[in-house]
DNA sequence: TGCAATGTTGACTGACCAGTCAATCTATTT
DNA sequence: AAATAGATTGACTGGTCAGTCAACATTGCA
């Protein structure tokens, strides 16, 4: 199955046609992520992607060079654009909290607005260790380091206790976050706007307020990091 | 591939050679944790875990109905202990946060254990929606449903503040253990017995500091629950 | 000793499906 | 209008693998 990833990095074929390609290409993926949701990355055939997309077999290998690279295609493109958020937060100035709140939000919108891409990413890539997981291990791992700094940050300034090692807290928060996602994807717990905003509240109030230290250490700034 | 589902539910043969037999059940039970581990469940065959476990082919069909039958016994298993676990802590005369402390030592201990049984249930069934996930759904939500008992009565105690709803917070203490195993899974976050103990002591702080509340509440009993 | 009954073997089959490719179509350029 | 290049089609192939089965082995009992 990982065997034949990629091949072809492009995609995209360039100029002329380049709109009505470009269209197509994206017909195809969301064709994708609607039967990826569906039945599953290893249960669906390329031909359901194909159907689903109203196209031909053969035009998903013009447009990829397998159906792994679909896949891959779908994760990249959302988690590029989490990683993005994450960094402009991480370089603001709002208080950890806000910080905290604000990729939640941005997680928990993501799956309000597409749960079908988000359940693909959570089911078939972030959980796949062996697969797709293994393969873009890296990619996660970013994110996951990313917050570890804006925790790392308020410990310095002593908003967050020290008792708690960074990496275990980035883990603890992301960790809630995709759990809520889980249970809505699991139909475990009800879904709605509401219950989205609420979400986004028990993620911040469970977590940074476990982590926050009592108000009389707000002392020793420590040393910050250098940027 | 989720079409043949069992069919002999039994699986281990009775009386007579019960012995012999049982312990060959066990053989290919254990290599498949490990082919399961190392491989993925999608991407092993059934005789790589019949050469792992040193037996012919056909056995594997001799003890279990299918592919699918063999890793659904490796998840019930371990899950049943878990809900056992969890029933008698619920039970019990604890306090919340030593309940909760209890259930997360028991999650992090059975990884200490057995390290590849725990990364094939989260990363092959508890995550697995449209497939192992979906077939074991209500199984694994008991899991929750205990835990937010659990929580529940924490909140009617004046313990726990009554603001997060218990589901949430069962989903968030949860999450929070499962993130970890993934983080040791993908080698993200460093193992031995000194951070497995200091893991838990994380898991129940961060929780359980953003759930309990002010000094104050700890008034207004509540109802508690009828048992 | 002989006869069930269960345990054990591995070659075989039938279905399935990712990926290929030659043919056809469409648009753009000159 | 002819030429070129990319877009689109879908039948076909080659390999893979879950599950079957008929034969052989072992065990316990009568």
């Amino acid at each position: 199955m990982s065997a034949t990833r990629s091949s072809r990095g492009n995609g995209a074929p360039r100029e002329r046609n380049s709109k009505a390609a470009a269209d197509k290409r994206r017909l195809i993926l969301d064709a994708a992520v609607r039967v990826f949701a569906r039945q599953g990355f290893h249960a669906c055939r390329v031909s359901d992607i194909a159907d689903e997309a109203g196209v031909a077999y053969g035009l998903v290998y013009h447009y990829f060079g397998s159906k792994d690279e679909v896949l891959d295609t779908l994760f990249l493109e959302r988690w590029q654009v989490m990683l993005e958020l994450i960094r402009e937060v991480d370089a603001g100035p709002l208080p950890v909290r806000e910080k905290l709140g604000a990729i939640a939000s941005f997680i928990i919108d993501s799956y309000r607005h597409d749960p079908d891409l988000m359940k693909v990413i959570i089911v078939e890539v972030t959980r796949a260790a062996n697969s797709f997981g293994d393969t873009h291990i890296d990619t996660i791992r970013e994110a996951y380091e990313l917050i570890g700094k804006i925790v790392q940050q308020a410990q310095d300034e002593g908003v967050f206790k020290r008792e708690i090692e960074a990496r275990f807290a980035a883990m603890a928060f992301y960790g809630v976050i995709e759990q809520l996602l889980t249970g809505w994807i699991f139909d475990l717990l009800p879904q709605g706007a509401d219950e989205f905003e609420r979400a986004k509240a028990v993620v911040v109030e469970t977590v940074c307020g476990g982590l926050e230290a009592p108000v009389s250490d707000r002392t020793t700034p420590g040393n910050r990091l250098p940027q």
